[in-house]
DNA sequence: GATAATAATGAGAAGCTTTTTCATCTGCAG
DNA sequence: CTGCAGATGAAAAAGCTTCTCATTATTATC
């Protein structure tokens, strides 16, 4: 029942944005932007504004709800946060994202933070590639 | 010399290429949005547009003479491309930026990559903190 | 269940960064 | 020196995202 998580996060319960946290949640897809979540929104045929996808989606963000990535290409891409942290490869090809986790990875930042005497509160590592099945179709 | 660098990236020797190179090169900092390179610009007299700004630093970035970056927040960054490859660490506070390489890291990116299927094009690692200054003045 | 106070929404305008257009100008090969 | 391809500047346009404000919906309270 998505009313509860919203009531968690201390946001009223509207219709916007229990529809969002829908697509969200129920879509094949992890990574949406903002756009994405507005076009399927229309899909179901519901009428919300883009202003309110903008909206709603910062609030869950700031709640929590979801991460908001900056990948190459100028617009944010948004993701349910699920509390586990990964790192993202994504195809330039086909837009393609697979998701990792690295703990050597982790645990070399930290100590990098450490060691240049900051107090980390995010990290985001992303590589950019072609994936195999790109790789077979244009050689 | 300036001239000989944009030369070999197969660039005619403008004015407005040679001075921004010379930004690029002898400013105190490492990390320029196209805005600030504008504006140095406009401090040594010079009359170039920003238009001619994004125009020169993205034909530099095709060129590999600069590196341009998504950091948060929305606008790109560029820097001088030096060939070492290295990754950042951010002050959130006052938007100091560090330098590093951990060869490590490096490692575990390439094997995550082949891995997963992807031949690696490229890949950037920021992460996000309080620096030691920072901290030291607001508690 | 009704009501009032409070917050959320939609539509469009506005804001920012970045790119494009096009007439003019410049670097450089001949 | 001359001509032409390519570069530039100014302004307009193009994304993406946020803001404004009148209208509407939600929730605590009765």
């Amino acid at each position: 029942m998505e009313s509860s998580e919203l009531r968690k996060a201390g946001l009223k319960v509207t219709l916007p944005r229990v529809k969002i946290l829908d697509i969200l949640e129920q879509s094949s897809s992890r990574h949406h932007s903002a756009e994405d979540v507005y076009k399927a929104l229309l899909d179901t045929g519901e009428d919300i504004g883009l202003a309110t996808v903008y909206r709603v989606l910062t609030q869950f963000e700031a709640a929590g709800l979801v991460k908001r990535h900056h990948f190459e290409g100028g617009h944010s891409v948004f993701e349910l946060n699920e509390g586990v942290h990964h790192d993202h490869i994504l195809c330039v090809k086909c837009g393609r994202v697979d998701e990792f986790v690295d703990e050597l990875i982790e645990e070399r930042q930290k100590a990098i933070a450490a060691r240049l005497g900051y107090e980390m509160t995010d990290h985001c590592l992303y590589m950019y590639g072609i994936c195999s099945a790109c790789r077979n179709k244009s050689g």
